[in-house]
DNA sequence: TATGAATGAGGGTTCATTCAT
DNA sequence: CATGAATGAACCCTCATTCAT
């Protein structure tokens, strides 16, 4: 009844998307259910995806090329290494609060047919970046010694399993906690004192 | 083809069970293709199995039985508090590696209707023993100060992370750059040097 | 083949549903049969009603409003207690004749965990207006003396009987036959004269 | 492990059936259960019976064999016809009483594909038997003028349905009462006292 | 663009029946 | 005689997808 542009159509489906997706993962959302959240009939949403995998396909882009963005502009705005790392585990943790339910989605259905290269290429990208920092500050003397791969996937893989938890177990972590966790290992004895 | 014992046939059935759950996930599972996996028919689950829930909860609990016998066999059986951690590390690398699949189905479906409490009681008492562990080194000098439970919680969440990227992204961890990790922010500076 | 109105989609559904239930009960009868007889895919019985049980009770609701108005209806328009006696008898009595296999489902299923309450509101009723004629009789002095409500409950009861056996036994019995049979009984020495 | 005579197996297994199939009706009784009921394996029952069909079939002959004789004695024993009618009604009655779910079932699978002819044939020797009464009452003067045979429908139709009523609705009919309804109607107005 | 009735493959589950022991 | 594990057809139901309107 209600003419509507196709363009705010598309991103109320998206949003409805999310969250169902969210809530009931992959395999238990339903078209019907997600038609219903967007207020659109259920051949509607063929009109703007072409299947279901192609709508969480297009969710998880839209979501990942978000948050590349925002990490790369938080990133590249900071000098110091420690701070910058700060700042990304920070901003991941913020993240991880809001939206809980969607990256338990994206976890879960991770090892997905379809949705991996996308995620691989993704979680690629995010360590080259704090492998890059890891270096610099390696350069720089703040950090101590070490393999600066290795450490970024520790880093990687740490932050996302505490975020998981988070969400899995309700849990709750402090940033300054998880700051000094990640950092204290890695700063050198003399730079040791937090900002 | 016909009459095999019945726990060969129960056995068989977990092992297709965990086959299948782990590649598909529980909801894309099929009894069909379980059943098809452990060369038995359809109805023949049944006789073992309550139904699709009873069967992904026998094999969790089964997991999470062998599981925490082994943590806690090898935890008490070592008298250094830093050595417990580093050996509780390994092991679950290690264990990790051998079932990549299994691990990355019970993240999956962690957070699912039921088998939650299983999970949730099984994670509380892994982290009770890290608590312990912590709070002994802390006590004995080998640790510097920090609160047992937090930390004790970061490395739960940060280890279940580690091994869900090696799983998801197939990534190698050491185990030696694991422990490092680990230890390096937990170690007071005088015992700093690893074993 | 495609696109029919909802309405007429429906219709079809429950003159379906009530040919193979009445053939062949409830526990008996398919979806898939039902579908096939409405011409109909399985899919689409779901959309008109929320499962088997939902379509049998609405097989059920609807029979009995319809029979419920007629009876009230022909019961109300007439003034002798012996002739809405003899009328009440004659309805049933032909409307058996034309609705056998429907008024065999609703007696086979009769006890049936789910309806027990509809059927048992409708016979109540049924027999209220029974034992109201009958007592009306008696005040007239046109029946006999007796308890109104045992009386009902037997008539109820013989009724039914007859109309089933009518289905059960392929026996036709004339409206004339039975009504003499109810009536006689009932009627004083002095108004036995049939009208 | 205890041997029991086959007799004596057959027996238990046709007295589980009974209670099985009397509360469950055909279709919902499982041969699984009725084979716990009976103390004895699944495999079992069929040494003693073809199969589910034939099993229900063995209780229905037995059930009819069994009250065929029983009408039979009653009936023949006794001289006046009214009488006779009187005992046949009292015993139907008081084997509804006790046998309340045996007769619903029979009554529900009536219509089965299987048993028809038998209970057909079992009806038809009822109502002859009643048909003969009536006649030999009417040819002594004791009844009044009627049709014997449609006069035995309606008495058995009646007479079932009354039975069907007291189990279905749970309603009692005392034995005196059914007693008035029927013969009071038959009788001429000189033999009008009951015995 | 938008609708929603219709489709039908495929899901979990049950259960009468068979047969090696 | 007796067992009960095994079978597989058939059940009810869901849901991604299509298409006439």
């Amino acid at each position: 009844m209600n003419k509507r542009s196709g363009i705010d159509t598309r991103i109320r489906i998206i949003a409805a998307a999310m969250d169902v997706f969210s809530r009931k993962g992959y395999a238990r959302a339903s078209i019907r259910e997600i038609a219903k959240a967007a207020g659109i009939s259920i051949g509607g949403i063929y009109l703007y995806f072409r299947n279901k995998e192609g709508l969480y396909l297009s969710l998880l882009k839209n979501e990942m090329q978000v948050s590349a963005a925002k990490t790369k502009e938080i990133i590249e705005s900071t000098k110091s290494p420690a701070e910058a790392l700060s700042k990304y585990l920070e901003m991941h943790l913020k993240y991880a609060v809001r939206h809980k339910e969607l990256i338990l989605l994206h976890i879960r259905e991770h090892g997905f047919a379809f949705g991996m290269d996308i995620k691989r290429r993704f979680f690629g990208e995010q360590r080259q970046l704090i492998e890059k920092i890891i270096a610099r500050g390696i350069r720089g003397g703040q950090f101590r010694k070490c393999d600066p791969k290795e450490t970024a996937k520790i880093i990687m893989g740490a932050l996302r399993g505490i975020v998981l938890s988070m969400t899995l177990d309700d849990i709750a972590v402090s940033a300054r906690t998880l700051n000094d966790f990640f950092l204290i290992g890695l700063l050198n004895e003399k730079g040791g004192k937090r900002k």
